[in-house]
DNA sequence: GGATAAACGAGACGGTACGTCCTGTCTTCGT
DNA sequence: ACGAAGACAGGACGTACCGTCTCGTTTATCC
């Protein structure tokens, strides 16, 4: 017995599900997250409050559903390049990260997101769940694949070595601690695959 | 022709400043930083509103206040441990960082003030001037010690050591992504040592 | 052409019907006219909305059909006393009102389809219609038979009779205007006796 | 020690004050009273919906001030004509009753006002206090010298003569329960006089 | 030491947004 | 096929704070 009065799913408006996602994804890149309200979220998507307040329990969680609805189904395979160089491929994706982080019509949806994340735990635990780890596994299969190709310590801890490779460049941009550039992120790298390097 | 109407700080009432800062840490610590409002910190500390907004120009620069205030004048000397052995010494600052991150009573105000920092650019910038730049240096200080001791790579980039470092340990817990622990710690030390030690 | 889209009255569920009347009620007499909303009426009667809005084109239309409901099929005679004496009779009937006034269980609803009648005119005419109209008629009979006894005035205009009977209990009743009380209800029958009593 | 929290009346804003009056007055002219809401009051007084709350405790009380405010200054005298004979003065106030409840104009505030009298208790109070009252003394005024002129019986209870006159007209207007002309109003005059003719 | 000007506490103000409740309409689903 | 259940767009509620603006009341120089 779940149930009291939590909201029949199979009765929701998919239209207006859309609308408030996209409103509220327009709402961030045009005025900044910190002035999006569910009033005026409500108002663009021309949709009630409550139709708002009766699917999503906050704010973060309307933004985070923005931002997740706008990534597609994250679900299914992320695959990364596999040139056979590890350090290569890490760079073109630690490069791609920090282009993104550059582009300012991605960074304020996903600094409002993140920071959303910061504050609540339950939208920091559906983050990890929904988007942290595959996007983590994705990587993991291929530093797998680097193990077994020998240019990998065989027993490195790979959770610690995507630590190492993400955050710095996820600090730097969040804090705005320095610059945030190629050569940075070339930097991260190179430091990376030296400490993991497999043993002689 | 600099001033028109900012307030003449020689005037400043100290009781008043410190009512403010107080009251700022201790609403963050009972109540959670997102109920913090300017109204409550004024009522709590016994002050009108227009006190506050005649000192500080936003939410934010008073949580960054009362908490700079709560560390003393950080400016003078912070110094690192130095035994001689560079790998020891980092896993004692790192593991006093995750310790602190694991205490709420600090949890709480650290957190608020990184989500004002992540807000905010002028916050960031202050913070970068007069908090992480000074424990950098202290840092840095170290790693040059190091340097000469024959424990670091001499021409290591110190600024990406001290990302590498810090940043593992902080995305951790500001995302809560996965257990923050000594161990972690450790393994975050052990690979950047490896990784910046100095050639054969 | 009548109909279109009007509901067939024949298909009525009587015992939604009844639900409803009887929440209404009960709602009015619980808590207060103010806060009885057709949200409340319908989940109290365990009915959808729209078989309220089906039947009834306004709140006050429900309340009114609620009270009227109670009150039984008025239609039928409304026989007043007649001892012979007008006088004791009218102060009978006059102490009876305010008696109902007095009790709690009744005032609430008279009061709440009082203000209704108040505010929508064409409820007033409903009202007039199928409640008031018939309760006077009787009166008047009373009053007729009075003249033949040659207890009033044959001459008498049997509405302002009745007006000056009826409304000073009422008013002060509804505008809370004094005391209510048997003596006050006699004051008002002696008054108007001398006032119609035949001439000498 | 009564004071709490209420605010202080030394620093309210006539300027504000009159506005919300105005506004409210105007509204139910314009819409009529079912559709006035505090907000609808606040945005056309260009007032905050606080400015109202602070100092007004409900809607009711809202219209009943700016009704009470438009009659200006009730508590000085309200004299009423004195012509000799009583019937004439009578007929001539009541005739000026019937004849402002024709005025469509004067008709919606008051019967706004009358609503909310009859149903919050506090407020029916207060215009007792501050509406009613005064208003009968000065009736009583007029019957109190028709009694000395030998007019009026010197027994009759003045308060029920009042309730007698008034009241048939205020119900009729209220409940639209017949013609409300001065015909009427005469025969109200005329059965009163009668019924409190000096004895013989 | 008395004038004067600022900062101060208090809090009213015009506003924005909150989260809730209800309205009257429209849709879905089970009986 | 009806009707309960309830989602929907909309609008008002009464509350919390925002940042600005007077108020009188301390301070605290400067004459």
């Amino acid at each position: 017995m779940t149930s009291a009065k939590r909201p029949d799913a199979s009765r929701r408006n998919e239209k207006s599900r859309q609308a408030i996602l996209t409103a509220t994804r327009e709402l961030i890149a045009e005025t900044g997250y910190a002035k999006v309200s569910i009033e005026a979220i409500a108002a663009r998507a021309g949709v009630g409050k409550q139709t708002i307040y009766r699917w999503w329990s906050s704010k973060g969680a309307v933004v985070f559903d923005s931002i997740l609805d706008l990534s597609g189904p994250v679900d299914d395979a992320v695959v990364l390049p596999d040139t056979g160089d590890l350090e290569t491929d890490l760079k073109q994706v630690l490069r791609a990260t920090v282009a993104e982080f550059a582009d300012a019509a991605f960074e304020a949806p996903i600094r409002a997101l993140t920071v959303e994340i910061a504050t609540d735990p339950e939208l920091a635990a559906l983050y990890q769940r929904s988007m942290a780890t595959p996007m983590d596994e994705a990587k993991k299969a291929r530093l797998r694949s680097a193990q077994e190709a020998g240019q990998l310590s065989p027993d490195a801890d790979l959770d610690l070595v995507l630590s190492l490779l993400n955050s710095p460049v996820f600090e730097r941009w969040l804090m705005r601690g320095g610059p945030l550039d190629d050569a940075f992120a070339d930097g991260v790298v190179e430091a990376v695959v030296r400490a993991f390097s497999p043993g002689p």
